[in-house]
Parts: structure tokens; C-alpha cells; sequence
DNA sequence: ATAATTCTGTTTGTCTGACAACTGGAATTA
DNA sequence: TAATTCCAGTTGTCAGACAAACAGAATTAT
């Protein structure tokens, strides 16, 4: 059973600590593109760590190409589109205008994602995403006891449309989205979960999809993900208590 | 002038080089998630390098959420869909299918944005894009010795899109995306540039989503931007020297 | 005999100091 | 004046040490 007791703020690792502060001082402008930053040592004694930790941190930020390293010379920022990952920050989470970009975009990456599964998927793979629909129905019905487990097998369904589609991208991609929504908003989803209300209404808009799924018509699936992240998108961000600036 | 030297092979930073070795064992099912990796004292003897070394590499993985650490225990490889940070490995270039479903990610996702811009772009961002396509129909009037010229200006042309849809997540994205493809295939695309006779054929394309977005239809951009995308994965992938399976 | 406690070795996290590789510019020399 | 050499500073790597946390064995208490 989860929700009894709130996870314990176990003390994070230090170089992670340090690369969120340097990362968030190159988001905020304090640190402009071509900047170039403190040198290890200076790094070291301000944060008062040790330069091994400091290493570590900008170790990271090196490794997504957000600041480059010259041996001899110093480290730099990167200039923007240099980037080789993508990456959610947490801070994404506080306000409500960055929280619909990011569900605006996950909204039409799932939707392609079922266009495709819609042409590409094979039977057991149709099995499956039924079965997770069943799963989200009889939670439903349930009522808001099994609220967490609606959201798990709603993330399970979409998640095998995903793999239905067969492209692992769009499965890595779709993953590490819900994953971050998932650990920054689950309580929110959670009483949405359990406005009884809204029920029947969410699991058409998934029927919605898996039908369009069997029919094999693309375009109706993809309508039909498009309208049900939409909304979603509008319960969470309506519910969720975020600054609207 | 770019292209008339080619970059030196930089001796590149061991915890890079360490951590590909890892995430590859990873990824080849040589690490399953669960497995616990050698210790730290295990790997710098195995990899012949310092312990801090293995330490940066470690922390990189961990950064990713590919693997997780427990003090006084090991550290354990993730279970799939854990990924904090979407990130496309070179190996992904190397075969044909994965090279087409990364692309197809792109096209869904450029395509997306394009329709946001079609009704969110203001005037001047519309000059900005307008310029650039400019730009591009002058390479391709200069002949092929631009075709450099040619690229850029297409990549600041679908970039301009992406900012004018007023959504960040989109620029990171699609430049994060553009820049892993462009730094893989770079010479493969301007051999495609240099293709005179791909070169009015494929400014109608680009003309196409420029006319679209002038007309604020939202669908006509996407699907215009989509067509395009759609035909220069193709046109990549035909050209692109690399194995089928 | 069983349950609780303590001890111990292992592993990760952090610290310290040192040296190597490399750079830019200053000081020196031709 | 121009070329060369030298030097202080910075990142990259190395080596060793201790702290913190954990799992399981050994010990003790019930």
C-alpha cells in the first residue's frame, strides 16, 4: 500500500546537488553561452566540497553537452542546440505554463505513437493493450480505492501502444516522459484518479482508442489519444497546485 | 570553409569512453536490470584506470537513471523505463532500422510543431522563417558548392518553426535531435545537398510549410512539413552507407 | 532453541594531495 | 622586431585514505 507514509528526503548525492545548482545558473541567464565558468578549485572551495565531487557534477553537464572543457583553458557553456540529451528538470513541474509544454508535447508524440500502432500492431500486441484497458475498467469500477491502480495500468496501456507501434524510440521517449510526470504530479493524478465523476467519462476516451486501434484506422487513433491527453492534460494542470506564472 | 580538413580524433575523456562501454553492455543484454555491476574497485582495475575515473563514468549512468547505487551494497542496473534523460547513442546511425525510427520520431514531432506555429507564430518570427528560406533558394541557386550554406539554412528554417510554436520543449527538442543527426550524417546530407536535381523539388517542400504557416492552417503545415521530412528520411537512409539488419 | 544485538567486512561516497597534459601569455633571446 | 623559451594556471588522471551505510555472520540475551 503506498501513500501511508511520504518518502524520506534521503541526503542526495552531492555531485547531482552541484550539477542542479550550475545547471540551473546557465537556465536562469546567470551564466550565458560562451561564459566561462570557475575553475574546479574556486568551484570547489564556494560549494565547499572537494574537487572530486565537482568533477563529478560538471562530469554531467559535460556529458549532455551542456558546457564544454578545455584541458588547460577552463570550462565553457555550450551554446544552446549543442545539447546531446534531452532532459526534464524539476523545476518544470512549478509552473503552469512550462507544464503545458510539456504535455502539449508529449500529447502529439503519444498521438503519433498510436497512428502508427494502429497500421503496425500484431494480434497479441492488441491482446495485451485490451488487457490493460480491462485492468483500467475494473479499477473504475472499484471505485477510489484502487485509484493508483487505474493510473498504473493507464500508464501500462499507452505504454504497450507504444511498443505496438514498434518503434523503440517512441518507447523510450513516451517512457521517460510519463516517468517524470509520473514522480513529480502522481499525487495530483492520484485525486484525479478518484474524482469518481470522471470515471466512465476518462475510460471512453480510452475505449475510444483501443477501438480505433482494432479498426486499424490511424487517424481515428490518433484523434482519439490526441482528445484524451488533451484533457488530461487540462484536469492535471486545473488540479495541480503550481504558480501560473 | 568547412570540409577541407578534417577534425582530429581527440583522445576523448575516459569516464566517456567507460561509461559507452557500460551502457553498451547494458544495452546488448550483457547488464540485464537487476544485475549488479563489479564493484568500483573491480572496474578501475579491469578498465586499468583510477577509481575516480570509474567514478565519473558511474555517476554519468546513475545521472540517466540507468543504474542505481546503494552505499555499502553495489550498484544494480535500472529496470527499463526508469530513464530520467532521453539520448540517442551513435550506434543508432549504424543500422538502417534504427536510423529510420529515430527519423520518424523527428518527422511526428517537427510536424506537430509546425501546426503549433501555423496559428501561435507572430509577425517578425514569420520574417525570421521567411528569411531563411530565403536563404536556402539562394544556395540552391549558387550550385553545389553551397550546399553547406544549404543545410544550415534549412536547420535554422525548421528551428525558427519551432520556436515561433511558442513551446521550449520543442526547440530542445527537435535541436537536440537535429544536432545528433547532422553531427552522424553530416556528409551524407550535403552528398544529398550537392543532388542538383533534388534541389527546386525540395524548396517546393520547404515552400510548402512556409506558405502554410503564412496562411495560419494549421493541417496544411503539418502535413507539409510532414511530406517533407517524411521524404528526406529516404532520401537519407538510401544514401546512407550503412547495414541493413 | 530462538530472537535480538553486536561485530565485521564490503561497497559506495567524500576528502586530500599529487602529478601529467595542455594552454595562453609573459619573459627571454636571436 | 620576431621567434623562442619559460611559467603560472587549468583540466585530466592517479593514489590512498577515511566516513557512511549496508548485509550477513557472530555473539549474546531471552
Amino acid at each position: 500500500m503506498t501513500g501511508l507514509f511520504d518518502r524520506i528526503d534521503r541526503p542526495r548525492r552531492l555531485p547531482d546537488e552541484i550539477a542542479r545548482s550550475i545547471s540551473q545558473a546557465i537556465d536562469t541567464g546567470q551564466l550565458k553561452p560562451g561564459d566561462r565558468l570557475p575553475t574546479e578549485h574556486s568551484l570547489s572551495t564556494q560549494f565547499g566540497v572537494a574537487r572530486t565531487v565537482v568533477r563529478e557534477a560538471v562530469s554531467l553537464l559535460k556529458y549532455d553537452g551542456v558546457i564544454e572543457a578545455k584541458r588547460g583553458v577552463g570550462a565553457f557553456v555550450s551554446e544552446v542546440g549543442n545539447r546531446s540529451a534531452f532532459r526534464i528538470s524539476p523545476a518544470c513541474f512549478e509552473k503552469r505554463q512550462r507544464l503545458m509544454q510539456l504535455l502539449q508535447l508529449r500529447t502529439g508524440v503519444q498521438a503519433d505513437a498510436s497512428a502508427l500502432a494502429a497500421t503496425a500492431h500484431k494480434k497479441p500486441a492488441l491482446k495485451r493493450i485490451g488487457a490493460f484497458l480491462q485492468d483500467m475498467t475494473a479499477a473504475v469500477d472499484a471505485g477510489t480505492a484502487e485509484a493508483e491502480r487505474h493510473l498504473d495500468a493507464e500508464a501500462a496501456f499507452y505504454r504497450a501502444i507504444a511498443e505496438a507501434s514498434g518503434n523503440d524510440y517512441y518507447v523510450e521517449f513516451i517512457a521517460m516522459i510519463e516517468r517524470q510526470v509520473d514522480e513529480n504530479l502522481r499525487s495530483v493524478a492520484v485525486k484525479n484518479a478518484m474524482a469518481s465523476e470522471w470515471g466512465a467519462k476518462v475510460l471512453a476516451e480510452h475505449a475510444a482508442v483501443f477501438e480505433a486501434l482494432k479498426a486499424r484506422d490511424p487517424e481515428a487513433a490518433r484523434a482519439a489519444t490526441r482528445t484524451h491527453f488533451e484533457r488530461a492534460a487540462k484536469r492535471l494542470a486545473d488540479r495541480a497546485d503550481i504558480a501560473d506564472v
